[in-house]
DNA sequence: ACCTGAACACCGTTCAAGT
DNA sequence: ACCTGAACACCGTTCAAGT
């Protein structure tokens, strides 16, 4: 890869990751473009579909999240662990506008699978706390995801997602 | 109101209702007008945002939705009630694709406030079943209407969205 | 009064022309 | 190879001109 390149592309991931923290993953890709100093088709070069940039904006930050579960399962039994977790990935669901929805849509890109990713980490989490009797048996890793997504489009804050959250996991009803 | 100026804002109506049932609350408002037989600037005179055009689509859906909640209090016990008209609002709010957010975000337009009727419709069943001892007493209508929300955001259809629902009403923990 | 539709400023996307 | 930026088809929105 030529160094202008590189370069641009670079600028492109990082005008991107500012553009995006301010409108949400819709912006203008024209804009981002004109931020990172590049002419639109520079930026279509680089990254064919919206998709793959939005990709590469959350590859880091994705990638530091599951990181982390590992660190979390040696620390905490298996159902703290798994909720400990929950509540970091609406954490960084929640850092930029309705990127929710974004973050798991993208399906593997550029050798980088962001959903297969997080699909991989929470299940090793689930099975372990479900092995502990600590959740439901019947749950699914994809319902898991939905639930947590959902809150995270319905919901205008941390403290208001982590609510919801404890609600969802508590269930409605009236403790009998 | 004249003839005409009625007959176009019943047209526009129905245009709205059938391209956003297609093509979700962002659909286009000229395509819209062209589908309604208008101009583009006879849309906007009856409907100057695009939330008061949404408001009149919902508007006769809500009113239908708001009324059973009554039909629904006096036949079953507070309980089952309130997940029965959750139910319902669910399939409502996913009739339309994403319609979710666009109907509790559209503030009173019109002499019609959607989100104060869903509220104080929801408030009465919610008060009731927690009066029964059937709902956690901490539970706010508002963090019901998110969750509702949230899931009908995140589900494609309304079997996931329906399992989603029950998850909640249950919590994920394991029942001890 | 009410409607029309041309017009403006934007957006996503492409592609010929340059280096 | 890679980049540029003009160009195209669209969109939301406005407003002078018509009836």
């Amino acid at each position: 890869m030529r160094a202008d390149a590189r370069r641009n592309r670079d600028q492109v991931i990082a005008a991107a990751t500012a553009v995006i923290a301010e409108e949400g993953p819709d912006a203008s890709l024209n804009e981002i473009a004109r931020r990172a100093g590049v002419g639109p088709g520079t930026l279509y070069r680089h990254f064919p579909t919206r998709r793959e940039l939005i990709a590469a904006v959350f590859r880091e930050r994705v990638e530091t999240l599951c990181a982390g579960a590992d660190r979390l399962a040696a620390a905490s039994p298996p159902g703290e662990a798994l909720t400990a977790w929950m509540r970091a990935m609406l954490k960084h669901v929640l850092t930029d506008r309705g990127l929710a929805t974004a973050m798991m849509d993208i399906g593997p890109v550029a050798g980088f699978d962001c959903h297969a990713l997080l699909r991989s980490t929470a299940g090793r989490l689930l099975t372990a706390a479900q092995a502990a009797g600590a959740v439901r048996p019947d749950l699914q890793v994809e319902e898991l995801f939905q639930l947590i997504t959902g809150i995270a489009h319905a919901t205008p804050d941390l403290p208001h997602a982590t609510r919801l959250l404890s609600l969802t996991l508590e269930g409605l009803h009236a403790p009998h």
